[in-house]
DNA sequence: AGCGAAGGTGAGACTCGTTGTCAAATACGC
DNA sequence: GCGTATTTGACAACGAGTCTCACCTTCGCT
């Protein structure tokens, strides 16, 4: 663990909603401007690789990662602030279960990503 | 509807398993040798518009396509022979209701990929 | 059918996010 | 501390996807 890795996770950690991989490394260059932009995209690998972030599709084509602890790979992407809640566990699990059983197939694991408004959002929006 | 979307539409249904933009380009090539490059990006973007395709990750930083009808947007995907089902509406719907419920979400639509090993693969694996 | 506008196509140049390379710097086991 | 393995930063290289533009289809309208 390099003083770099740190910087980048606590970075993403502290932005608290979906970023880019260059998004991250702008706002990172900000307070660490030698910071190499190969760096950062090599230590958002590796986070997503150990289950520290994780990466969905944004609109158009576009990855965008977030922080997230390793026991809550799913998420809730508001749409609207781009803030990104975890789904709870306990929701998922059973959502597994019944995949496996309707279908007749074994789940090594999945990628649940849910679009919408998040209650600020929908409050405020109208 | 021209024919060349025609013909990528066909391509990608005929594959029946998860192709990325670059491998359904070069398949098309070979019995449409005049068809440009842009023109597949364009009707695979097309499609995933309307619904007719729908595009997740693959391992590492891919993009793949599948053809699907508009109603079934989620998938089980096989990690070893690339083979994509469709997720049963009926598995879905409950999801969406529970997440919904646990959270205050509003949720607009989602991206639901179970990957993992279909029956074929899983008897035939050991 | 014939016309005209709107939009799609093909070829290739181009963009830009991401990865590879390599010498220098840093982390970690002993 | 000491040596090795790994990581870093700078930049070059790569490549999937996009843009451009002249030409060609499609389709509504008459």
């Amino acid at each position: 663990m390099t003083q770099q890795r740190l910087v980048v996770a606590e970075a993403l950690a502290a932005a608290r909603r979906a970023l880019s991989a260059q998004e991250l490394y702008e706002r990172i260059k900000r307070s660490h401007p030698t910071i190499g932009r190969a760096t950062v995209y090599r230590a958002l690998e590796a986070q997503v690789q150990d289950g520290m972030a994780s990466r969905f599709e944004r609109e158009g084509h576009e990855w965008a990662y977030v922080a997230c602890d390793p026991e809550h790979h799913h998420h809730l992407v508001c749409t609207r602030c781009q803030t990104v809640e975890d789904l709870a566990e306990d929701v998922v699990t059973p959502m597994l279960a019944a995949v496996g059983r309707r279908h007749d197939f074994q789940v090594d694991h999945a990628a649940l990503d849910f679009y919408g408004l998040c209650v600020r959002c929908r409050r405020r929006g109208r």
